[in-house]
RNA sequence: GGGCGAUUAGCUCAGUUGGCUAGAGCACCAGCUCGACAAGCUGGGGGUCACUGGUUCGAGUCCAGUAUCGCCCA
């Protein structure tokens, strides 16, 4: 017994101190000397408030399995790790927080203090992920951890916000946004969620200037909102209220006379026909507005009570105002009748209140210009989309881009960079202004800058270039980070951020990245969108529904290379992926199921039983099938790894380590690892073994770090590997060049499938496992007569039979069963079974009917096919040929059934 | 309303440019403690490829339409 290891793997005593070494050997940070090109990757920073969700494991374990293909191919590899300050999330956190523990608001500490809090907050907890990502294994850069609040990323935004500013491309005004009135912030489009809720639908009448008795009616879901009507719009076609058309009705309850005007854009036949015009709490009405050049009211304040242009309403919230207005209607005899109906209600994703669509001053960014250049990185092929039909999304976006709103009410995040004088003249300021210094442009004193900060992406869209230290310079070249590894080669991230984060940092990379020629500033070449990660049944994980999975607990379960290995062999390129516990439980078997294996030839083999041995002069036949198998297996891995198939790379690791190696090889070669075996034998079949098990810890390193890891330090220590490479992390990616070219296919596969024939014989004969039996086989080529004198002594053991003889003339044994065993290039043969009992007659020649009539049905197909003229003259010349062919086997196969047939009936 | 995706075994899914008898894992049934592994081994049953047309010598695969489900945008 030249070596032992526990026959389990245990990740939870290996997982740390694997990590801890890899890091402190510096395996994650670039290697300068790599010779094979540059490979870089920023991590999509996950929130600072965040903890790991199944979506974050896929997309972690997508970028750590190709980042340690290309470190292991050579490449000089670089991931930068990091998060980003979450603006809302995070101050709603604190605030909940400060509420609870201290009961203190954010107003009653004043911006200062409550600051100094959330940074507070954030060293203590900001990490968690962090400590998460590498808990998977993640092999990211640490030393270069970035946030987005850091001084340096702060300072990017700001440059980039002089920048935009001084080119004219950043403006102020107001602009109906998403108002949140718990938070008391805009709030971006993404931070809002739509809910379908019951609600009503209200007729209003709205009475006929001078015409006493006539009314116009409206239908709307939010009759509070009348107060800020300053229209009322009917289709031109409107039979009901045509002839209305440029007289004016009085808005009830406020007597205020307002147009009634023709648009074509109201649906004709729909609802009363007339649609009542808010365009200060509406967004089409908004829009209706402008084209109109109607007057905008605003009818709410910060927290969303009426302000002084509800008249008598004014103070009362949207709630009491609603109750308030449709009782004073009800009494006026204006509210024609109410019906159930079914609205679509935006809630704001943090605080949960209804969005108000609400005027207010706000800063914004003309996208146009930007969006150009983005657009046109996809269209000539600098950014390609994998899978390729996301390009649609980011380029419809960014053909239809909206002005982007960058000011959020907020405390926690970058604060705007614009400082006003007494006249309220603004002024972007790369350096910070106090009150009293001397406004750059008017030279009065600057008296404040400006209260709000900037949303979240506007410094996640820098990410790329400020986490390599851009705008810094040294003597006027930019930094060397930036110099060295911008652009990066690879992106993975979520469908749902394609335009909020992608198609952004596209357009910085354009706009910021002038280090560059402008054809080589788009940020990375490949963004591959990942699959959403579905519960058991289908559905989105979800707090609500509870059914969400916890990465860690499943790490903590079955161990990090279980659960990223499990992903792997779910992940379809493009296709959601159906997650449950029970995957990961199936991937930790793999994962054992290899260090078993591993096990199993480390104790039977030391160093000496392998000196010496060449492989490629391996001549027998399971030799060189499994060397075969393994050199097609390190070409499919190198090709589907780097292209994200990620299926393909860990279905074709499995099939060939557990059902090629263990279950044939590994049972092949048990008696030759044996000591009593004839040195030469012993020693091909143990160098094989262990190249085998070596060049799979390669392949299956990205997916399963730890484990492989662990089993090539047992190899290493054994004295099997011979790499210079102090760990597998940067040990050189094995090439199927250097694997001989040899195979043995067609006769293996004819012996193994002779193998699984027998057991199905034995078993269906109800011969228990421990009765050796003899055997026969009428082999089709001289060759496998060849073949099977080698192979004997492994067949009769896994088969547990005595071959008492195998020949392309073998006959019939008297009183035997017998099954054909057909293979398309060996040919057909048959495997004989004499049994000294009785066979069931009856049930047999019905089984061999069946085949007969089977074989009957196929071959009558091909006929069909050959006897079509048009399928001969047109098919292809090697297609007509193999119907050919296999008509005679199949011609072969029903003769030897026919001839059991015969055996039986005598 | 517009766009995208899906529909193949009981379940979850593969299936390259159309071309051998449509595959895998799980589940199920039967057997196995054989000195790597019961987190295992051996064998087995199970499919009208959603439906209707079309193109083609040939369609799970291409085209059109229908149905159901899911996602995104407005």
């Amino acid at each position: 017994m030249a070596f032992d290891i526990p026959n389990r793997f245990t990740p939870e005593e290996a997982e740390q101190a694997l990590f801890a070494g890899w890091e402190s050997s510096g395996a994650f940070r670039p290697d300068p000397l790599a010779k094979a090109g540059r490979f870089v990757v920023m991590i999509p920073p996950p929130n600072v408030t965040g903890s790991l969700h199944m979506g974050h494991a896929l997309n972690n374990t997508v970028q750590d399995a190709i980042v340690r293909f290309h470190r292991k191919s050579g490449k000089e590899t670089l991931w930068v790790p990091g998060t980003d300050h979450a603006g809302i999330a995070t101050q709603a956190v604190v605030e909940k927080r400060l509420f609870k523990e201290k009961n203190v608001t954010r107003e009653q500490l004043g911006r200062e203090k409550f600051l100094a809090e959330v940074w507070a907050w954030k060293e203590q907890y900001g990490s968690r992920i962090v400590l998460q990502l590498r808990r998977m294994g993640c092999s990211a850069d640490y030393s270069r951890l970035k946030f987005t609040m850091d001084e340096d990323l702060s300072a990017a935004v700001r440059e980039s916000f002089v920048r935009l500013f001084e080119q004219g491309l950043i403006y102020r005004g107001p602009r109906l946004v998403n108002w949140d009135c718990v938070l008391q912030t805009a709030v971006g489009d993404d931070e809002i969620n739509h809910e379908t809720r019951k609600g009503k639908l209200w007729h209003l009448r709205y009475p006929v200037e001078g015409v006493p008795g006539e009314f116009i009616v409206v239908a709307t879901t939010r009759p509070e909102t009348m107060l800020g009507d300053t229209a009322v719009v009917v289709h031109p076609d409107e039979p009901r209220w045509k002839h209305l058309v440029g007289k004016r009705v009085v808005l009830p309850l406020l007597d205020r006379p307002i147009p009634v005007l023709a648009d074509d854009t109201v649906e004709l036949g729909f609802g009363t026909g007339a649609v009542k015009v808010t365009p200060g709490h509406d967004p089409n009405d908004y829009e209706r507005g402008k084209r109109f050049g109607l007057p905008v009211i605003s009818l709410f304040t910060d927290t969303g009570r009426i302000n002084e242009n509800g008249g008598r309403y004014q103070g009362l919230s949207r709630e009491e105002a609603r109750k308030r207005i449709l009782a004073d209607l009800e009494a006026a005899g204006l509210l024609e009748k109410t019906q159930d109906h079914e609205l679509s209600v935006a809630l704001s994703d943090r605080s949960g209140s209804v969005i108000e669509p609400r005027i207010s001053e706000q800063w914004f960014v003309n996208m146009a210009p930007l969006a150009k250049p983005a657009i046109a990185a996809v269209k000539n092929g600098a950014l390609r989309f994998v899978p390729e039909r996301w390009s649609k999304v980011y380029l419809d976006w960014l053909e239809n881009v909206r002005d982007w709103c960058i000011s959020r009410q907020l405390w926690w995040g970058h604060r705007i960079p614009v400082w006003y004088d007494a006249d309220g003249l603004a002024v972007a300021s790369r350096t910070e202004l106090k009150p009293g210094d001397p406004h750059p442009k008017s030279g009065k004193p600057i008296v404040r800058q400006d209260p709000d900060v900037l949303d979240t992406w506007a410094s996640s869209w820098l990410w790329p270039l400020a986490t390599l230290g851009w705008p810094k310079q040294k003597d006027g070249k930019p930094a060397d980070d930036l110099a060295r590894y911008y652009p990066t080669q690879f992106l993975s991230t979520a469908r749902e951020i394609i335009y909020l984060w992608v198609a952004r940092m596209v357009m910085a990379g354009y706009a910021f990245a002038d280090h560059l020629p402008f054809d080589q500033r788009c940020p990375f070449d490949v963004c591959y969108i990942n699959a959403t990660v579905l519960d058991g049944q289908g559905r989105r994980m979800s707090k609500s529904l509870g059914n969400g999975i916890d990465p860690i607990d499943m790490i903590d379960k079955y161990g990090a290379d279980a659960m990223r290995v499990s992903l792997m062999l779910l992940t379809v390129e493009g296709q959601d992926i159906r997650f449950s516990e029970q995957r990961v439980e199936e991937a930790r078997n793999f994962v054992n199921k290899f260090w078993n294996a591993t096990r199993f030839v480390l104790q039977k083999i030391a160093i000496e039983d392998v000196r010496g041995a060449e492989l490629a002069k391996a001549t027998k036949l399971e030799d060189r099938w499994i060397l075969a198998r393994l050199r097609e297996t390190v070409e499919t891995v190198t090709a589907a790894l780097p292209a994200c198939r990620f299926h393909e790379a860990s279905h074709a690791l499995r099939r060939f380590t557990w059902n090629d190696f263990c279950d044939w090889y590994v049972e092949i070669v048990k008696v030759r690892l044996d000591p009593a075996e004839e040195p030469g034998s012993r020693r091909i079949a143990s160098a094989i073994a262990v190249k085998v098990i070596e060049t799979l810890c390669h392949l299956l390193h990205p997916m399963a770090p730890f484990v492989t890891e662990a089993l090539w330090s047992h190899l290493k220590q054994a004295g099997f590997v011979a790499a210079a490479a102090p760990a597998l992390i940067t040990a050189p990616w094995p090439k199927a060049d250097d694997l001989p070219l040899i195979s043995a296919t067609a006769a293996m596969s004819f012996i193994q499938s002779a193998t699984s024939t027998l057991r199905n014989m034995r078993a269906r004969n109800g011969i228990g496992e421990s009765t050796v039996v003899p055997s026969a086989i009428k082999v089709p080529t001289p060759e496998l007569e060849r073949a099977f004198v080698e192979a004997k002594p492994w067949f009769e053991r896994l088969a547990k039979t005595e071959l008492r003889g195998c020949a392309v003339a073998e006959a019939r044994p008297p009183n035997s069963d017998s099954e054909v065993v057909s293979e398309s290039v060996a040919g057909v043969g048959e495997v004989y079974l004499p049994l000294a009992g009785l066979i069931d007659k009856a049930a047999r020649t019905k089984e061999l009917s069946k085949q007969r009539e089977d074989k009957d049905k196929q071959i009558a197909q091909i006929d069909a096919k050959l006897c079509n003229e048009s399928f001969v003259a047109r098919a292809p010349a090697d297609v007509v040929k193999r119907e050919r062919e296999r008509r005679s086997q199949l011609v072969e196969e029903r003769s030897k059934v026919e001839q059991a047939l015969a055996a039986l009936r005598d």
